[in-house]
Order: C-alpha cells, then structure tokens, then sequence
DNA sequence: CCTTGCACCTCACGTAACGTGAGGTTCTAC
DNA sequence: GTAGAACCTCACGTTACGTGAGGTGCAAGG
C-alpha cells in the first residue's frame, strides 16, 4: 500500500530544495498531471517515492530545454522516441531563433535610424517598408539577407546606407546639372551603384529578379527608404544601362 | 462634442479591416487603455477618429516590434524617447536571441548524441552537465571539446570513462589500505590520471585553468558524474602533487 | 408589421506556468 | 504545552487576446 506509507519518501519541501524548483511548482505538476506524488500521508501531506524524484528530474532537464509541459507529459507517459522528440524541437527552437532574428535586424535598423532622430511617423514607414520586403523576397532569401547583414555589422550596414544616401546626392547634383546619364563623371557612381546593389544581391540573379520586382512596383521613395525620389531612380537607371556589361 | 458625433468616424469593424487587427482586439485596447475610441455613437457604438487611427498604425508597428502592449502605452502616451526605447528594446531581444542559440546548441548537441542512442536518464546527467561545463568552460572551449571529442568518436569516450572508474577503484584501495599518496605503487595511477587530465585539457593551460575551477568549485560526484567522491578526489590530487614535474 | 441578417454591445471563461498571498492544519523541537 | 516551520487547499494575477453566449440597433424584404 504505498499510498499510505509515512516511513520512507520524500515531502515537498526537501524534494523541492533537492531539484531547485519551487513547492508551488510541484503543486502545479500535480493538478497538471505531470508528476502525481505516489502516496499522501495520513494527514494529507504529499510524498514523493525515488522514483518520482528520477521523473522530477527528467521533467527539470526537458523543461530547460524549453519543451512544454504538455509535451513533456506526453514524451514521459507514451515512452515516446526520445531523439525524434529532441530533433523536433530542434527544428521548432531553430525557427524561432530566425524569427527572433529577423525582428532583431528590424530593430538594428531603427536604431541605426533613430540616432539621425526618428519620429514615430518614420516608424510606422519603416516598417511598412520591411513589410513590403516581406512580400517580394523570398523566406531564403530574406534569411539569406539577413545572415549576411549579420556578418557585416550594424556599422557597415549604416555606413553603406550613409553611402548610398551620398550617391543620391551626387547624382541629383549631375542630374540638375544637366549632365547626360552616360557622362564620363557619371559613370564612377554608377559603377559604385552597380557594385553596392551586387553586394546585396550576392551576384544571385532571382535576387536581383525580387529587387527588381519591388522597385518596379513600388513607390520609389518608399522603397529606398527615402534615399532617393523618383527622378534619380531614373536618372540611374538610365546611367547603369550606360555602363560597359563586365564591371 | 466628438464623443457625440456621428457623422464621421470609424466603426469598429470597417477600422478592424482597414487596419488587419480583428474587433476583439480593439475591444481589449480599449479596456487595458492602450486605444480608446475618440467618441461613441448614441447607441453606444465605438466610434474612432482619424487620430486614433494613426494611433492604431503606430500601436501596430510597435506591436510588431515585440513590444508589450503597457510599453506601448507608456511609450505613446508619456511621448518619451522613441530611439531609447528601441534601443532598450534591441538589447533586450539580442538577450533573448543568445539564450536560444545556447538552448539550440545544447539541442543540436544532444540529437547528434541521441543518433548513437541515448535514454531519458543520461539526458539528465547530459543536460546537467552541460549547464555545468557552462558556467565554467568559454563557448571557444566547449566548441573545442566537442569536436574532439566528435573525432575520438562514442567508443574511445566509453573506454576513457571505463578507465577513470578502474583508476577510481584502484586510488579507493590503496588510500583504504593505508598507502601514502606518494607511495610508489600510487605513482604510475597518478602519472596515468595526468595524462588523461592532459588528452582532455589539450595541453591548454587555459582550459586546464576552467577544469580546476570546476573541480575546486562543484561537487566531486556531480563533476566526475559518479566516477569518483570527494575522498578518492583529495587523495589523487595528493598523489598528483607528489608527481615530478615534467611527465 | 414582422422577420431576417449583419454589425455591434457587454460579460466571462480559457490559454502557460507558475507567483503570491489567505486562511487553516500538522509536525517538530524546546 | 507552545512556538515556529512545514504542510494543506483555494483562488486571483500575469499576456494578449480567442471564442462563444446572450442581447441590442438598424436596414431591407416579405
């Protein structure tokens, strides 16, 4: 009769200092269904045998690794395939971490932003604009992008949205100047343009197929994060179809 | 009068489509008062301005950001510094993104380790000791351990476990024989312990450093994971001081 | 005039994994 | 015998809503 047996066995306390977890936790994994103590004592106390104490300590080690109770429940009563649960997981952790991520690049960029001063206004378009990548680009390519941002830096990524902004510029100079699009003091710029949109393709032609796509589609100033208006667009265009195919 | 007005304003629904946000969650903005409609109509139908619309962009594009809806609150409400917040915000995510990558890594650890079949009770000892080499061992150096431990393969980590437990059994009989550490019949075990001290360390002094911080500050059952207790452990690191120098 | 149907309303419970009391009982040591 | 530690059972609070349940307001059709 082990339910009414007061002479071995552990209570809450001693077992919940033993495992590091807390008494109302091992409450909650009663009422949940996850660890039942195998006995009471006559006047109602929970008793743990050593056995729910090697349960307790294989549901710890899965709760760290942040499986659900539920799931935790099922792997321990079913005898479930231990490996194929722990790879699943995996994959599920992995996603998660790549969406952790991409949030986490969206951020850097509002940072980076944010410190030229952004308003809650500029938010919102920003991340509009994020949204819109999100609906040209594929998920690898995204990821793709995302984990070669993530080589370069926060810096680098600023710096090279510090460049593009200084190509702008440049080239409205030439454009109000009057100069054509196939001058010879247009084409360092184009060149450098051509090289920094290469650099963000990777020289993958279905990315630059998705880039081209949004920047037809959409409005320029939106999609250049209001580095440049519809008329340099052009202007570059015209400039970069001016320059000789091999760079 | 606007909390009279009728004729213009957005009606729950129309302002749920326009925006992608569904009834009951303007519902529940409004009663945790992160969104309260400008007006309600004589029926008592909420009513929502242009203003509250821009609003609910901004609360979107917050929410989208992985913030809690109070931090929204504050953040709109007390017009504080959006560029800090997010800031704030970005460390907090990269917080986030670092504990899963650890948990990934325990994971993916695990699952090359359940290939070779693992059962649920060396999970346990598994994931304590992970948590344990964590504390102690840089990641550089965990990488480095698992990879050699990955070209030794299962088998020569078997037969190396197999070997600390004779050594432990044999240290056990001379120190309850009464031996001196130094004893000449102690040497050759003590001389066989430094060299698989050394296989494992690398020859890496820093390593060698994280190991004895691990042994001087864990338990000796836990750290060896059963091999030897504290007893056997003082008297080989005796007979590891008696030892001559160079090996 | 009545019904159908849609958009709207206000409760109110459920979610995951416990934390934090509240109020009462039992065990243990002095 | 009594103090204090340990135990018990409710039961509400946390996040950001989902999901009905049951009722009202308003326009169109029969």
């Amino acid at each position: 009769m082990p339910s009414t047996d007061e002479t071995s066995g552990w209570r809450v306390g001693r077992l919940a200092r033993a495992t590091g977890v807390t008494v109302r936790t091992l409450h909650h994994y009663e009422t949940i269904g996850v660890l039942v103590p195998s006995g009471r004592s006559e006047a109602g106390h929970r008793l743990y045998a050593d056995a729910d104490l090697r349960r307790l300590y294989r549901i710890v080690a899965l709760r760290e690794l942040g499986m659900s109770l539920a799931q935790i429940r099922e792997t321990l009563d079913d005898g479930a395939d231990l490996g194929a649960v722990l790879r699943a997981h995996l994959v599920h952790v992995e996603r998660s971490i790549d969406r952790r991520r991409a949030l986490r690049d969206r951020l850097a960029r509002l940072c980076t932003r944010a410190e030229e001063g952004i308003s809650t206004d500029d938010l919102v378009t920003t991340i509009e604009g994020m949204a819109m990548h999100e609906r040209y680009f594929t998920k690898e390519q995204r990821e793709t992008l995302a984990r070669r941002w993530d080589e370069l830096g926060g810096d680098a990524v600023g710096r090279t949205e510090e460049e593009w902004r200084k190509l702008a510029a440049a080239l409205r100079g030439h454009m109000e100047a009057g100069d054509d699009p196939s001058a010879p003091a247009v084409r360092p710029l184009a060149q450098r343009a051509r090289e920094l949109v290469r650099a963000f393709t990777g020289g993958d032609p279905a990315m630059y197929a998705s880039l081209e796509r949004m920047y037809q589609n959409e409005d320029p100033g939106t999609v250049s994060r209001g580095v440049m208006d519809g008329e340099v667009m052009a202007y570059l265009r015209r400039a970069l179809g001016a320059l000789p195919h091999a760079g």
